[in-house]
Order: structure tokens, then C-alpha cells, then sequence
DNA sequence: CCGATGGCTTGATTTGCATCAAAGACTTGG
DNA sequence: CCAAGTCTTTGATGCAAATCAAGCCATCGG
């Protein structure tokens, strides 16, 4: 009951998919312009026949494996990928082998933007869940936000949108204290599970303690004794990777308190 | 000596320029096409007639007073702007007050795309010495990238090329201590300015220790401390804000240590 | 020239989180 | 159904950086 796969309002079977071999399929009939998705993911606010001109950015879906990559560090840089379905992190590495989770997405949520400016991804982007992608060649991204600018602009405010969730992690890893961080890191979780037809007050976490303490700048003993502390406080309840939030105004004063208990 | 100011290779005289009071000046001759910046900054690989359409990007220019704002947080998002001359720090906060440091720029960086994606920007701009930029309307922009194919590329890369760098900026808050942060920051300004024709051995902070401390989620307190321990063992030398780097292959071992000492 | 101000350094102490360690809970496969 | 592996919780201890505090140094305006 508590699942992350999407309300069947959200479904659509009618997409043929490329075969998970990974063999390219051009042919593949696949339209933004019938997806549910459409609202939180590529285009908005079309005309008919711009949202037509839009279905011409996915070549393609590919599936990924729970654990698979979807792109590695390293790999060339061809394409923007729109999850369908699946939740992923975004994770970067350094020389010395040190690792951190610098995002999780999840459906309708567009990855890729880092392989941009160099033509090489230099992130490792990792599904947390058996997941779906709409393949975007970013080359054809181009060619047609020359022609559409509504697509042009829409390509413009997914990566600004990056740009200031950044600038939000960085305010958190920078000057929050561990409670506050996990606070924000449950808010905004269901902020973007609830934009997608989920429930305010029940999520299941996708991804390990570690993974959360690594995005967050904190040990994974850390993110656990913090959640057993809102759960002594009555402010969430957890059950492994179940958390159903009790009291998400406590979740909130914890982020604007900066100490004045 | 030890000074920001460009080479002066890289200044132009030949350019008027937008009241310091503020009032528009269309008629201003800006021409990108003749700017020493121009590698550094927005177009690259053009053939004469597409920098001929470049120029257009460019409205006027402004100046900047030292610790005088360029945009505020609430402020509408009109344009993008490429820093001429000078040296800004961008930064957040929040409700309650918290502040945070999310960049230095200088010479021939653009400032601006926070605001793309709600039309409002979302943090400060801060010129920490006196500045002046050149003012790119961001519907002439996007425009003018509709046409321009190259424009379109390099404002792409421009922004992807950020998302990276925030990236890094989340691994170092998340995962380094004291003083692999500061030698990722003092590295890291040093190859920056390299790039701009100065020194690779001396440098001049344009910024106090709290703004440096913020950026790298430190207090002003350790990060005097830590180089004062830098200059006990040899490895840079200060006199203020004036540095000199002694042995940065020291600075580039602290850096991919992480703790094998 | 002097006093005020803002910025920087250094020392003493505290503290929040990391680290080390062990055991419990859930998952998976034979 | 049991064994092995992974993930999680909880406790004890240590440490890096924050905090508190004091004094120094440059700069600037009167």
C-alpha cells in the first residue's frame, strides 16, 4: 500500500518499449503528447501541434535494473533521460574513491543536465528501483527548442531549477545540524511525492540510510539514531524503510528554529 | 602588484557605459565581438558575421559599487549578466535568517541563471569590489539562441557547467574536512585566475574569512586557523588577504589524502 | 595623529557528529 | 526452513570544529 509505483491515473500501457538488451529501436511509436507525466515532466502549456512536434524528442524508452546505471561517470554524454517510472540517485566520485549522493529523482524528473558541458557525464546516475527512462538525444533537444519555444524555455527551467536545488543543498549542508537536515530532507521528499499523487503522510523510502547520510552530509548511525529521535518525539513513525510523518509542523519548526528550542 | 585588476591585455577602453545611476541606455555601442573577455566568456568558435548577432545580447553595462547588490533574493529575473571587471559572491538564506555563500565569480563569468526557472531570483549577488557587467536581456538570449546555434550551445554548456561545479561544491561540504576544503578553495581560485593572466603563485582574497568560511561551511574562526597551519608547515604564505602559494602539489596531496597521513 | 571600527588571530572549552563495536531485523537463496 | 548477507539500531568513546573570549592589526575619518 505504501508504494512509490504510480496511481493508475498515472499508468499508460500503451507504449511499446525498447528491449532491455539495449539494442537502439527508433521505431518505437513513444508520445509526450499523451503522457501522463506531462504535466510534471517536458513540455507544458502547448499548442496542439507544438505538443506534436514535442513526441519528436524521445527516441526511445529504456528500462534499467534495480542497482544498474543508467549513465557513468566518464560515459560519453548523448542524451536527457525523463523517468517514467523508478526512483534513481545521482552520485559523484572522487580520486580517492570518496563518494557522495548528490540528488534522488523520481518520476517525471529529468536527468542527464551534468553531461552537458563537457559531453561526458561526470556523475554516476544509479536506479534505486527497477525504472523506466524516456531517452531524449539532446542533439534533437536542440534542433527543436530552436523551433519550439515553449520547449526552449522548458529546457531553459529544468536546468535552473537544478541550479537552485543546488544552492539548496549547499545552504543545508553548509549551516544545518543533522536534525535539521533530515527534517527538510522528509519534507521535501513528500512535497515531490505529493505533487505526484501520493500521500502527504506516508512514503517508503527507496534508498538506504547510508544513501540518505551521504546526500546529507551525515553517517548512516547518524540518520538513524536522528529518526529514532523523531519517533520518540512523536513526530514521525518508521517502520524500516515505511515513515508515515505524524506531525510535519514539528518537521517544519525544526528547519526554522536555528537552535531557540 | 598582487591585484585582480585584468592585464592589460585584457582591458578595452573603447566601450561607453550605463550611468552608474542606473537609467537604461539602449543606444550604448557594446560589442562582444571586440570584447578581451570573449574567450573567457559567452561566445567561442564563431565566424565573423554569427558574432556580429552576438553583439545584440549584450543591452548596456553596469556598474557595480563594492558591497552593492546586482539582484536581490524576491527580485524579478530580467537578465543574465557577464562580469567585465570586478568580483561577486552570491549567497542564500533563509527565513530564519541563515546565510550561506553559493559562489564567488569573476572576470568573464555569468551571474543570473538562478532566476530562469520562477522568473525570480533566488539569492543575492554581491559585488565585493567595485564591478561592472555586461547586461544580457534574457529574451534576447533566448532569442537570439533560437538563430545562433553556437549561442545556443554555449548557453547550454554555461548552465550545465554550473549544475557540475555545485556539484563538487556538495561533495566538499558533505564529505571534507577543514582543511581539504581550503585547499580546494584556494586550488581551485588559483586556477581561476590563472586562466585570467595572473599569477599562479599569488593571489589577493577579495573576500573576508566569514565569507570564505560560509562558502565552505566553516566558521571565520577555523579557517584562520587553518591556514595558519598551512603557513606552519610551509605550504602558503599570508599577509592579510594577500597569498602566496609556496607548494601547492601540498595543497593538491592534502586534497586526494583523505586522511592516510 | 588618534581613536574607532571591522577584520583577523589565537587560546580555552564545549559539543555534535564520527567512529568503533556489537547485536538485532529483514531479505534472499539454497 | 535455515544460512548468509545486507541493512539498521543502539551504546560507548573520541575528535574536529563550533563556540566563547580576548587581544591584535589594519584602515579610515575626523
Amino acid at each position: 500500500m505504501l508504494d512509490h509505483t504510480l496511481p493508475t491515473i498515472l499508468n499508460r500501457p500503451d507504449i511499446k518499449v525498447k528491449s532491455p538488451a539495449g539494442t537502439a529501436a527508433h521505431s518505437i511509436k513513444v508520445a509526450c503528447s499523451n503522457c501522463n507525466l506531462r504535466e510534471l515532466c517536458m513540455p507544458m502549456g502547448l499548442s496542439p501541434s507544438e505538443l506534436d512536434r514535442i513526441d519528436e524528442v524521445v527516441a526511445s524508452r529504456r528500462k534499467v535494473k534495480r542497482g544498474a546505471t543508467l549513465f557513468r561517470n566518464g560515459e560519453k554524454f548523448t542524451s536527457l533521460y525523463a523517468i517514467r517510472t523508478g526512483f534513481f540517485k545521482t552520485c559523484v566520485t572522487t580520486e580517492d574513491g570518496r563518494n557522495q549522493v548528490t540528488g534522488f529523482q523520481m518520476a517525471g524528473e529529468v536527468i542527464g543536465l551534468d553531461g552537458i558541458v563537457n559531453d561526458i557525464h561526470t556523475c554516476d546516475s544509479v536506479a534505486l528501483e527497477d525504472a523506466e527512462v524516456c531517452v531524449m538525444p539532446f542533439d534533437r533537444i536542440e534542433e527543436l527548442s530552436r523551433e519550439v519555444i515553449a520547449l526552449q524555455h522548458h529546457v531553459h527551467k529544468i536546468m535552473s531549477r537544478e541550479i537552485v536545488r543546488e544552492n539548496g543543498v549547499m545552504l543545508l549542508l553548509g549551516s544545518m545540524r543533522a536534525e535539521e537536515r533530515l527534517a527538510a530532507f522528509l519534507l521535501n521528499l513528500m512535497q515531490r511525492l505529493h505533487a505526484r499523487g501520493f500521500s502527504q503522510s506516508e512514503l517508503v523510502l527507496r534508498m538506504t540510510r547510508e544513501e540518505i547520510g551521504s546526500y546529507m552530509g551525515l553517517k548512516l548511525e547518524t540518520v538513524s539514531r536522528t529518526f529514532s529521535k523523531f519517533v520518540e518525539d512523536g513526530i514521525i513513525e518508521v517502520k524500516q524503510r515505511q515513515i508515515r510523518i505524524i506531525n510535519s509542523d514539528a518537521l517544519r519548526n525544526i528547519l526554522n528554529a536555528k537552535g531557540d528550542s
